[in-house]
RNA sequence: GGACAGGUGGCCGAGUGGUUGAAGGCACCGGUCUCGAAAACCGGCAUACCGGCAACGGUAUCGUGAGUUCGAAUCUCACCCUGUCCGCCA
C-alpha cells in the first residue's frame, strides 16, 4: 500500500513506477481518482472536525452548567443540532475514505531505479555459478523419479486431485533432508531464528503482505472461518509484528521458516507442469528479514547471497536473474530469481525469488521500529526469498546428479540426513 | 462448544458518565551531582489524521464495530482475543 502523500506529492513517481512494470494504462485512472478523492477526503474532514470543535466547546459548557445547577438547556440544544449536521458530513466522508483505501490497496509497489523497465523479456542475468549439463543429458525427473520409487504422481492425484503429490520412500526422505539441511544452514551460518508458523491465517495476515484483497481468488481458501491457505510462509512470518513498533536495535533481523504452500495456480496448466514443477501444494524453507530503509538494498543482497549458498552446497549450478518491472511480483520493488538448470526438462527452474518489499508490506500490516536515541517511528523494510523450494529442487538433485545408470548422487550437504551416498533401484 | 474473569500508552498498572490523552511505576532521552559510572534529584517522553512555511492549532484513538447521551476509557449490544474451569480431542 502507498502512502497518502505519495498521491499527493509524488505522483509523477507514481506513474513512471506503473509506466516502468508496463501498467500505466492500467493504474492511470486509478492514480488520477486517488487524487481526486483525496482532496474530496481532506475538505471532508476539515469541515467535520470544524463541527466537532464546536461541538466540544459547547459540551464542556454544560458541563460547568450543571455542576453550577445552572440551567444547560440551550448549548445541549445547540450540541445536538451540531451532532445531525456532523453525522450528515461523516455519512458523505466514509464511502470516500472506503474508496480511497480500496484504491490505495490495490496499486503494485514501485520499482527500485537499478530495476529494468518492461516485461520479462528485459530479466537480466547478473550472474552464473557452476555449469550446467547439457539438455537431454538426463532423464526427467518424472521418469527417474518413477524408476526409482521416489514419486508417486498418480496416487498424488488420487487422493487430491492434478498438481498434488506422493513423495516415497528415499524421495520423501530427501525432502526431509532439504528441510533439515537448509534449516541448519540458514540458521547456523545466516543467524537466522528458526520458526514453525501456521498455515492457515487470516484476512488482515494475508492482505498485510500483499495477497489480498487484489489475488483472493489464486488462494485456497476455508470459507466458513474466513482463513486462508498460505501461498508462502512469507505470510505468516512478515505478519509477525503486524501492528508493532520494534526497537531499532532489533534491527536487521531474520527469520526462517519450512512450510507447505498452497497455490491455486488458476489457468496455468500445460506450461512448465510435468512432474512436479508445478503443484498446488509444496514445500519450502522460506527466509525473511527486517530491516531499516537505507539497508534494504544491500539486505536483499545478503539475502540472495544466503539462497544461493544453499545451491552451491547442493552442488546445483544456476543463474541468478533480476527481474524486470513488468515481471516483478505486486509488493516488491526489487527481485531477483535463482535459476537452476534441469537438464532433463531442458527448462531453467526458478528454485527462488528474492525480493525487497520497501516499507510496501510495512505501511499495509503497520510494522514499525523505533528509530535510534528515540523520534517518529518509522516503518520497516522487509524483504522475502525462498531458501529454497523443495519439488523443484528435488527435480534438478534428480537430473543434475543423475548417473548414467540411473542412479541420482547425493551432495555432500545431504549425506547426514539420508544415510547414503547414492540413492538408486537396489534401496 | 459451555461457564466465569479480563482486554488501558514501548512495558506494567490506576481509573465506572463531564478540563482523562488518560494517575503512578518501569524503560528511554536531556540535565544536576561525579574524575567517571551507579544512586539520588529535576525536566522531557503516545500514535494517526486535518490545517499551517513554521511556531502551533484542531480532530480522533483506552481490543474491534455499532448504540445510548449535550458529553463515553467509563453505560448497552454484537464480535474478536487472552486467562481459568468444564466438555471434546491429535
Amino acid at each position: 500500500m502507498h502512502d497518502l502523500r505519495m498521491v499527493r506529492d509524488q505522483v509523477d513517481a507514481l506513474r513512471e513506477g506503473m509506466r516502468r512494470r508496463g501498467k500505466l494504462d492500467q493504474f492511470a485512472p486509478v492514480i488520477d481518482e486517488a487524487e481526486a478523492l483525496d482532496r474530496e477526503r481532506r475538505a471532508a474532514i476539515t469541515a467535520v472536525e470544524e463541527k466537532k470543535a464546536q461541538r466540544n466547546v459547547l459540551t464542556q459548557e454544560v458541563g460547568r452548567l450543571k455542576k453550577a445547577m445552572a440551567d444547560a438547556e440551550a448549548p445541549m440544544a445547540a450540541a445536538r443540532a451540531l451532532g445531525d449536521e456532523i453525522v450528515a458530513l461523516e455519512a458523505r466522508l466514509a464511502p470516500t475514505e472506503a474508496r480511497l483505501t480500496e484504491l490505495l490497496l490495490d496499486i503494485p509497489n514501485i520499482p527500485l531505479a537499478d530495476v529494468p523497465a518492461g516485461d520479462e523479456s528485459h530479466n537480466r542475468i547478473v550472474r552464473e555459478w557452476g555449469t550446467p549439463r547439457a539438455e537431454g543429458s538426463a532423464k526427467p525427473h518424472w521418469e527417474v523419479g518413477a524408476t526409482l520409487g521416489l514419486l508417486d504422481l498418480e496416487r498424488g492425484a488420487k487422493v487430491a486431485g492434478s498438481g498434488f503429490v506422493v513423495y516415497r520412500g528415499a524421495g520423501a526422505r530427501l525432502l526431509r533432508a532439504l528441510a533439515n539441511a537448509m534449516l541448519d544452514l540458514h540458521t547456523g551460518e545466516f543467524g537466522y531464528e528458526e520458526l514453525w508458523v501456521p498455515t492457515l491465517v487470516n484476512r488482515a495476515t494475508m492482505t498485510g503482505t500483499g495477497q489480498l484483497p487484489k489475488f483472493e481468488d489464486d488462494m485456497y481458501g476455508v470459507k466458513d472461518d474466513d482463513l486462508f491457505l498460505i501461498p508462502t510462509a512469507e505470510v505468516p512470518i512478515t505478519n509477525l509484528y503486524r501492528e508493532e513498533i520494534l526497537a531499532a536495535s532489533d534491527l536487521p533481523r531474520g527469520f526462517t521458516a519450512m512450510s507447505a504452500c498452497f497455490r491455486r495456480e488458476a489457468g496455468s496448466a500445460g506450461k512448465d507442469t510435468r512432474g512436479v514443477l508445478r503443484v498446488h501444494e509444496f514445500h519450502k524453507v522460506e527466509l525473511v528479514r527486517y530491516c531499516e530503509p537505507e539497508q534494504g538494498e544491500a539486505e536483499l543482497e545478503r539475502l540472495v547471497g544466503h539462497a544461493e549458498a544453499v545451491l552451491q552446497r547442493l552442488e546445483l549450478p544456476y543463474r541468478v536473474v533480476l527481474l524486470a518491472a513488468g515481471d516483478t511480483g505486486f509488493s516488491s520493488a526489487k527481485t531477483y530469481d535463482l535459476e537452476v538448470f534441469s537438464p532433463g526438462v531442458g527448462a531453467w527452474l526458478e528454485v527462488s525469488s528474492c525480493s525487497v518489499c520497501t516499507d510496501f508490506q510495512a505501511r499495509r500490516a503497520n510494522i514499525r521500529y523505533r528509530p535510534e536515541g528515540g523520534g517518529k517511528p518509522r516503518f520497516v523494510c522487509t524483504l522475502n526469498g525462498s531458501g529454497l523450494a523443495f519439488p523443484r529442487v528435488f527435480a534438478a538433485l534428480l537430473e543434475h546428479h543423475q548417473r548414467p545408470d540411473g542412479s541420482v548422487a547425493l551432495p555432500a550437504f545431504l549425506r547426514p540426513w539420508m544415510g547414503r551416498d547414492v540413492i538408486d533401484v537396489a534401496r
